[in-house]
DNA sequence: TCAACGATTTGTCCACGACAAAATGAATAC
DNA sequence: GTATTCATTTTGTCGTGGACAAATCGTTGA
């Protein structure tokens, strides 16, 4: 592998892959298709990247997760793309909303993150554990995905911000440990599905209520999920789907499933990728919004209440 | 991508690629060279692999890891690499340690765990938490991680000791809470880092010292190590790399880190997989086990004692 | 015991073709 | 207007086989 020691040397395929999240596959036939990036060769005919492409191909990256096209964004100049970002998320503000970030997002800063802490702490001890996930968990974490996509803060910001709020949740719900509770829940996401912090949050909803949860974290296999919930004899399985998670598969993975659990074994799908398509998701319980996490559980209560 | 329900499910190549970290370019070129794997092909024509050649792809993996090269283990029969791996840390284990394990680790089991739960809480209580870290949940993870390559342990019992172990160490981080202390270290993974429990054990150890960690959880690109360490203004600079981890990359990544980052910020590299590599990793301070992260620690206050 | 140096092993990269899944847009029915 | 269906693009992943440099091994000589 060519790691170019000079600093402004141009990067290799594999770093681009890494830093930009696009497969060497598509890096490949971007270029072929597309005429761009047009990396240079080094001696031995390998692709080297000029760093400004690297750049753009970051900026591109971040158009596709809004849901632009490649042949749409590729073409365009640097500038251009720049200011589509910018226009993107003009749109889906509110000024209220602009209002409660003020609070606590100034302190999603690298060099402000004792005050975020201390925020949060103050927020929960105040709030409760349940009112703390639905009224400042929830709105804050709107709140710095879009300032991220507006490229306001940065990767390490958002890193640091899921960071301090996993401390401060697991802490809050490690306090409340009651076990033994029902109905017996078990969390976990799907393996693509990296984001824990929605997981977190149902765990915080539920386990004040009484039920008892235990979480797998992230990227449980489905053969996985399925031996765990029946050799584990819980009554529900919660899967978790950020925005980020590819609506496709969420039903596909969601039907499997289903089909691979007895009936007696419950399915509650939350998050923004499955809001509202119970339609599409028979004998799925589609969790819409944390509020609907506690109406699903009483539903179940009243359903198994003997 | 197919996902086909049959309960003998076979996997795809990516799939395969991500349960194993063997990168399709490797499965395919194994599979010329070494005739192993085999996989079938589906309907489309493209490789479909047995569940039982992952797991001996799982296990060459480890053995990979642990220093022997392809064409000795790729040949030999599954039985035959389960014996070379058991021998292979026999020689690592010894009585006492063994003792330890087994408080514990029987009660990593989904049914068990409000034990663990417990069981790590009066730990932790017992020991204070650098030798907590140091006698209980380091060799407790080397345990479990064996255990889990003898296929005595699922991944959904892998993945609850990860989380309730995560739960323990970040309640005891945060009542910790250090701030303003010296030096300042910003502590985070490359992006093919998933492992997160490196980085809390090394948080765990150092902030009970008055050292001002901030942790930005794992998977920071490299360009954003690189900002958010310059504009953070830290001292140092630690990562963690799990046994699994590429050495190769693992050394590119770090220097290519260390040519990124202005000389007065000093780089940390802990985890199995830079053990003992110091000799590739010139201006980088490798960490050789806990103990010795509290070494860099003392060194750097002596360098710095002004 | 250690350094140097061919021989071999091994992972990554390349090119280009193929194809299925996803997105789009037009046409149709409710 | 709002959905549903269907054909048409768009787009990412996969396949093959060849090439090569870096890592490792094994031998030789100090």
């Amino acid at each position: 592998m060519n790691t170019p020691i000079s600093p402004d040397t141009a990067i290799g395929i594999a770093a681009v892959e890494r830093d930009t999240g696009l497969s060497k596959d598509t890096l490949r036939v971007w270029e072929r298709r597309y005429g761009f990036p047009t990396p240079d060769r080094d001696a031995n005919g390998e692709r080297v990247y000029p760093p400004d492409q690297v750049e753009k191909l970051r900026l591109i990256r971040r158009l596709l997760d809004v849901g632009l096209r490649p042949s749409k964004v590729i073409p365009a100049s640097t500038s251009d793309l720049a200011a589509l970002l910018e226009c993107h998320h003009r749109k889906a503000i509110s000024p209220e909303q602009q209002e409660r970030e003020l609070t606590l997002m100034q302190y999603v800063r690298l060099h402000r993150s004792a005050e975020l802490v201390t925020g949060l702490h103050q927020a929960v001890m105040k709030q409760g554990l349940q009112r703390f996930v639905a009224e400042t968990i929830a709105p804050l974490n709107e709140a710095v995905g879009e300032a991220w996509m507006r490229g306001e803060i940065d990767v390490p910001e958002e890193h640091l911000y899921t960071e301090q709020v996993q401390n401060v949740l697991r802490s809050a719900i490690s306090a409340h440990a009651a076990h033994g509770g029902s109905p017996r829940i078990l969390l976990t996401t799907f393996p693509d599905e990296h984001h824990v912090l929605g997981l977190l949050m149902a765990e915080a909803t539920l386990v004040p209520e009484g039920a008892s949860c235990i979480s797998l974290g992230t990227r449980t296999p489905l053969a996985d999920i399925r031996s765990a919930a029946v050799n584990g004899r819980f009554d529900v399985v919660g899967l978790s789907f950020s925005i980020a998670y590819p609506l496709r598969q969420a039903v596909d993975d969601l039907l499997e499933l289903r089909a691979a659990l007895p009936a007696s074994i419950e399915i509650w799908a939350g998050g923004q990728a499955v809001k509202g398509k119970e339609r599409r998701l028979p004998g799925i319980r589609v969790i819409n919004g944390l509020d609907d996490t506690l109406a699903a559980l009483k539903e179940w209560r009243t359903a198994h209440a003997d």
